[in-house]
RNA sequence: GGAAAGGUGGCCGAGUGGUUUAAGGCGACGGUCUUGAAAACCGUUGUGGGGCCAGUCCUCACCGUGAGUUCGAAUCUCACCCUUUCCGCCA
């Protein structure tokens, strides 16, 4: 959420913005227009309540009954007044939040400007496309060959999108979570277990909803979401809490599936494991004070890419134009994996510097000492990263000609063998 | 799922319709005293919105949430949520 005081007051900064993103600008106007006659109302409904307030507490100390009776029927005509201005109250800010609701974040003026996805720049890539004197295979080949991935029971048990991930196969993805997550631990984030089911207030907080509705899953029955990335629960984890300055940075690392219905990509990347239903992640998030968000943001892009550094695997780093930025972001860093099995580069980690956009829908705050004022923290998040999607890199990068696939040395240990197939 | 009890500031806790402007205590912070500390005493101690004469200023809202009754609600009514205990079920 932006804050209010700065769309009233710099309104063009804002509208701006959305142009840069890509995005509509009507709504700001109406958003401006509602504010002001928010205000308007407000104003005058406060007196009336100020006028209530003092009035009856006069009538409790009147002694003459019939001068009491006047007063209060004067009263309930004023009490009458301040109904019809709180139920237009009531429709306005109704209206203005959610309008508010569905601004996206100020994006960075570092980041090129863009429409869309082909504005990104890649800013370096680290490692050298693997070369092989054999055709590598992708993995969805790869990995029924070896019994390992197993694309028709997915399907048998849930549908497109699903698969059974089997014998070395669900214990290499077992290691690169333990390995992952212990990796963290060294880097500083402190290892949460978390719900996967939330309530509606906590994907708002996050900033999925109202936007995002049409990705996530919902039980209709109990009123539970379903989290499309670990990002949500940790986010509300500090909702509605004031930090110590001194604790601060506050960096937490989560292991959990996530849920994306795709409909947006419906017939996208249907092959493979690349993009399911259903997917694992681990994932960074920090809570700091705003001069520390830039230091904290440096970090947790170096904290990924040592994952995929100490893993072998070739990577390159992009920065995102504002217009495929996302809606929390002001700023986002895309780890993109070569795969040369199905010769693409596969994102497998955002890492976003979210400012205080979130920290203000859900009402995270810190003090920098004792007896001052409460400030909104500022918020990151990065993918530590996706489970699938490293595992078809390790995959196809570590396939030999006979089909067998070396594992990484730093995954032996959780692995168990040295060679898979 | 059933039953009972409960939900008030950072914490404990009083408050069943009007000097409550949420008592009192604890904690924290500041001050006096002290070589220093403790004790004692004095003072301060929430969040959010709005206003203008921009202040040590005024005002509105907030006692789990939402409706309602009333001139006036922490207090009365209804619904819901959550917590605890017991029962049932269960990994």
């Amino acid at each position: 959420m932006l804050d209010i005081n700065l769309i009233r007051t710099q309104p063009e900064v804002v509208r701006q913005a959305l142009r840069d993103r890509n995005d509509s600008v009507e709504r700001l106007d109406s958003i401006l227009a509602l504010d002001t006659q928010r205000r308007d109302i407000l104003k005058e409904n406060e007196a009336l309540r100020a006028l209530r307030n003092a009035t009856s507490k006069e009538i409790g100390r009147m002694p003459d009954a019939a001068a009491r009776e006047a007063k209060k029927t004067e009263m309930r005509e004023v009490g009458d007044r301040i109904s019809q201005y709180e139920a237009e109250l009531g429709r306005i800010e109704a209206e203005l939040d959610g309008l508010t609701a569905t601004l996206p974040n100020l994006v960075d003026a570092r980041a090129p400007v863009g429409p869309d996805e082909d504005s990104n720049v890649v800013l370096r890539v680290e490692g050298t496309p693997k070369t092989f004197d054999f055709k590598p295979r992708e993995h969805w080949d790869l990995g029924p060959a070896l019994g390992i991935i197993d694309f028709e029971r997915g399907v048998k048990l849930s549908g497109s999108r699903f698969y059974v991930l089997a014998g070395m196969g669900a214990r290499l993805q077992r290691a690169l979570i333990a390995f992952m997550l212990d990796l963290r631990q060294k880097q500083g984030y402190r290892e949460v277990y978390l719900p996967v089911m939330v309530k509606e207030q906590t994907l708002f907080a996050s900033g999925q909803l109202p936007k995002f509705r049409d990705n996530l899953y919902h039980d209709a029955e109990e009123d539970y979401w379903f989290v499309p990335t670990a990002e949500v629960p940790i986010t509300n984890l500090h909702g509605g809490e004031i930090l110590e300055g001194a604790d601060l940075p506050l960096r937490y690392c989560a292991y959990t599936p996530c849920f994306r219905r795709e409909k947006m990509s419906a017939g996208k990347d249907s092959r493979g494991i690349k993009r399911g239903h259903q997917f694992d992640k681990v994932e960074m998030y920090t809570f700091c004070a705003p001069e520390q968000a830039e230091a904290e943001h440096v970090k947790m892009l170096a904290d990924a890419e040592e994952t995929l550094k100490a893993l072998g695997l070739t990577y390159r780093v992009k920065l995102l134009a504002t217009g495929d930025t996302g809606f929390c972001a002001r700023m986002t860093y895309d780890l993109e994996v070569w795969a040369p099995g199905c010769q693409e580069w596969l994102e497998v980690s955002s890492v976003s510097n979210v400012g205080d956009f979130q920290a203000r829908r859900a009402g995270i705050k810190f003090r920098r000492e004792r007896g001052a004022k409460a400030e909104l923290a500022a918020t990151l998040n990065g993918s530590g990263l996706a489970l699938p999607r490293t595992m078809i890199a390790v995959l196809e990068n570590y396939q030999r000609a006979d089909g067998s696939v070396e594992v990484p040395e730093p995954l032996r240990k959780f692995v168990g063998v040295d060679v898979i197939g």
